[in-house]
DNA sequence: AGAATAATTTCTGCGGCGTAGAGAATAGTG
DNA sequence: CACTATTCTCTACGCCGCAGAAATTATTCT
């Protein structure tokens, strides 16, 4: 029953958006009393916990037999399409840090990852933070279409600003016109291999 | 008015948290209707906007005299120390992508560094997205307590998982113990960084 | 099997929430 | 002064999370 609750909850808040989800949509849609749905998960908050970990169950196992870099890629593109697919869900994972053993197993691999590149143990421990947070907030800013190319309104807000304060940004128009989403993403990942290279080199 | 509002209310928000924030607790704080703030803001949603925007507009002006890595590292650190003074107010910043004025102000300067970096037109818009969504992320992941050092619980709950399944996570329980929130941050600024230079240099 | 116990689900009710709508007060302008 | 626009207040509605008790269903033990 848990399993059906909180599959009809990330459905619900796919469906209704952060505002509109609530845990009597979610009872209505599993059609059971509001209080049954708490009775598994305590109170809302847990219940968005136990979401935010079953995404991060979907998340398909990793080949373990492709070198660090690769490894690493897939581990963020995973996350990407990740929040891609359910992006009204996907930022309860920047709320809830560790939501399960689900969470460990992801953790051991990108830093196993980063043993074979080399790094120390200290480095380890603060690369996987940055790794993490980079990850999610480059993930959740696309699901929230921060990444996104520029709409008709935020062209036109842009071309109204005054060409003296923001030259440089008016001038960026036409790029802002063709910007990909997934070039940013790709960019920092690349960006954040490249550093930890570049640091295990030196030591 | 509406600025003795916006105070409040992220004074509401700091104190009552984000499960705990409400217009109407906003408007006791200032001692008025409900519908008072509504008023000024349209909706909720309208109020959370003008908090977001407000809290940018406390970023202090950054000294375009340094070079544009020393700029680039300084605005970071200005959004880290938002994140911690706010903690639970900045999470809106990754709500509202663009809120008013003093976002473009911002995204001028963050893209002027990468013109005197030396970076094309196409890489500079590109940048600038991963730029806010690597150190939004980041900064709203050390707000939340992520990048804190590991607590009692969390450092038994590893002690706790199966030697052979995660033995590196457990051969750094000893680092974990010492993590400092810092050093994620920073280490991620500077990758990213780097990672513009180098793209800069090789056309 | 039947009784005792535990696990689940439902019912009822409370106080808080966002906000629509109409009206009252206030400020600004001729 | 009248009049108009801005700002604020009052009332009311439907939805929300959740506490507490009761009812139901499943499990365990003799």
């Amino acid at each position: 029953m848990p399993e059906r609750i909180v599959e009809a909850a990330v459905h619900v808040m796919e469906a209704s958006g952060r505002e509109g989800f609530s845990v009597r949509k979610v009872a209505r849609e599993v059609e059971c009393d509001v209080m049954a749905v708490l009775y598994h998960f305590e109170n809302r908050d847990g219940l968005e916990r136990a979401m935010a970990d079953a995404l991060v169950a979907k998340i398909p196992q990793l080949d373990e037999s492709k070198p660090w870099k690769e490894r690493l890629r897939w581990v963020a593109s995973a996350y990407r399409d990740l929040a891609l697919a359910f992006p009204q869900t996907f930022p309860l994972l920047q709320r809830f840090w560790v939501t399960g053993p689900a969470d460990y197993r992801q953790a051991e691999q990108v830093n196993r990852a980063f043993v074979e590149a080399g790094l120390t143990n200290a480095q380890i421990v603060d690369s996987c933070f940055a790794w993490y947070a980079v990850v999610l907030g480059l993930a959740s800013a696309e699901a929230g279409g921060l990444l996104r190319p520029a709409g008709k309104q935020e062209l036109a807000e842009i071309k109204s600003l005054p060409e003296e304060e923001f030259p440089i940004i008016r001038s960026l128009l036409p790029n802002y016109r063709k910007q990909k989403a997934g070039r940013s993403f790709v960019l920092a990942v690349e960006m954040f291999i490249d550093g930890i290279e570049r640091r295990a080199g030196a030591f």
